[in-house]
RNA sequence: GCGGGAGUAGAUCAAUUGGUUAGAUCAACAGAUUGUGAUUCUGUGGGUUGCGGGUUCGAGUCCCGUCUCCUGCCCCA
């Protein structure tokens, strides 16, 4: 006898169940209907990249957080934990044949080996949407209308979400006006999304251990203070277009949207939960280094990154675990083995004509077979029995109301 | 990486603070009920109390370790 070893899937890793699985498709059936809506190209790629490739964009500590090993020939292999390096690859490869601007969209698995909180696990799927070589504002804006259409499709309003976008060359113009020399913008970033996650004193403490006087630090507070996007042309614009577009009310300037120390160049935003209930549902912005850090020509691009798991959870709260359930299709039983066959060509009549068809796979007793036929979430029902088959006709019943409607059988 | 809380039946929880054979309610299964699912009644199955060690006459309960889950922080797809 072999040794039982545990039922539970890797840490971080996630399982599916039917239950589960309703919930993902609602989502991603939205991500791909907007996808298409929006005029993005479905692209999909391998989940194993080489380490190198993920360790050259990703930098930093990220290295760490990356599932990696080496395969028999000892190539050094890792599990993607965004698209983006794989997207760079795969333009770069044939940038010089593409037709640009590209607008590509794929719902990618990624991995990332880290600590698991709420909304984040060590395994999701991850909505990417990327205009590529178009410099035009309508990229940002189009990036962000396909987003907020997903969530529209998915039930919910601008009551529920807000998307809150900045520009990093309008911040980095600010910081220069105010006198804090350009290699401090980074520090100054850093601070600024810590805002309201830490004590100001903090914060200022951050400042001056990064090189700061504090004349500059009074004047980081000020710019942190910033409330209006006046004098930004290109955030001007997107909120024109955002107007136009009929999603404005979705939109909300907010200074401290940095998007960490990532690559990030010029409009960045990122999208969260009215109630501030949960972490980020999407974020983006405009990238212009996205083939140079990998020895391609010099591209810009909006990208966008929206994961499966926090929206789900956010659908989940706000419009109940049994929204993405509705009752659909028939099942179909029979009493005892002679009524089988009549059954079976009942169900395959049935489906001939495009229902779902549910068929018992042995006899059962009515109370047995209605039960569980209301357990699985069909909306019909039809129970054959020796009377039935003799008369040639049966009952369909609805399984909401209740009312019967006879049919005959095959 | 740092801190807090928690693991008992399929699920939610009890177990008089260390005391006999770990209980209840749902759920499941069978029957009352061989022709139609929400009621009722009867019965049945179900547990290495997360795992390993220790203290004790005796451990679900106390101690140590470990794993897992939840929850803050750090960080971020």
């Amino acid at each position: 006898m072999a040794e039982k070893i545990s039922f539970e899937a890797p840490r971080g890793m996630r399982d599916f169940y039917p239950e589960d699985m309703v919930w993902r498709n609602k989502v991603f059936d939205a991500f791909r209907a907007s996808g298409e809506a929006f005029g993005f190209m479905p692209y999909d790629a391998c989940v194993v990249e080489s380490y190198e490739l993920l360790a050259r964009k990703a930098g930093e500590e990220v290295g760490e957080q990356i599932y990696h090993f080496f395969d028999k020939s000892e190539r050094h292999i890792a599990l993607r934990a965004e698209m983006t390096p794989t997207l760079a690859r795969m333009v770069a490869q044939r940038q010089k044949e593409l037709r640009f601007p590209l607008k590509w969209t794929t719902i990618a698995q990624c991995f990332r080996y880290e600590r698991m909180t709420k909304g984040r696990k060590r395994e999701h799927y991850q909505w990417n949407l990327d205009i590529i070589g178009e410099d035009s504002v309508l990229a940002e804006a189009e990036v962000i209308g396909a987003a907020v259409d997903a969530l529209k499709r998915m039930g919910l309003t601008s009551a529920d979400f807000k998307v809150r976008v900045s520009s990093r060359k309008f911040l980095g113009e600010l910081l220069a006006k105010s006198g804090i020399p350009a290699e401090k913008h980074a520090q100054v970033f850093l601070a600024l999304d810590k805002r309201g996650k830490m004590p100001d004193s903090e914060i200022a403490a951050m400042l001056r251990d990064g090189g700061l006087g504090e004349a500059d630090v009074a004047a980081t507070f000020a710019i942190m203070d910033t409330k209006s996007y006046a004098g930004c042309a290109e955030l001007e614009e997107l909120f024109a277009l955002a107007a136009t577009a009929g999603f404005a009310d979705c939109l909300q300037f907010d200074i401290s949207v940095i998007r960490g120390l990532s690559y990030y160049t010029g409009i960045v935003f990122e999208c969260f939960d009215t109630a501030g209930e949960f972490r980020a549902i999407f974020g983006g912005g405009r990238y212009d280094n996205l083939l140079t850090t990998i020895g391609g020509e010099p591209t810009s691009a909006v990208g966008l990154g929206f994961g499966d798991v926090v929206v789900t959870e956010l659908l989940k709260s706000r419009l109940g675990e049994s929204a993405a359930s509705g009752k659909k299709g028939v099942s179909v039983g029979f009493m005892t083995d002679a009524e089988r066959d009549a059954a079976l060509r009942l169900a395959t009549s049935l489906r001939s004509e495009g229902e779902q068809v549910d068929l018992a796979l042995k006899p059962s007793k009515p109370k047995k077979f209605f039960s569980n036929a209301d357990q699985r979430g069909s909306a019909k029902a039809v129970y054959i029995g020796p009377d039935d088959v003799s008369s040639g006709k049966a009952r369909m019943k609805d399984m909401t109301t209740r009312e019967e409607k006879e049919l005959s059988l095959v």
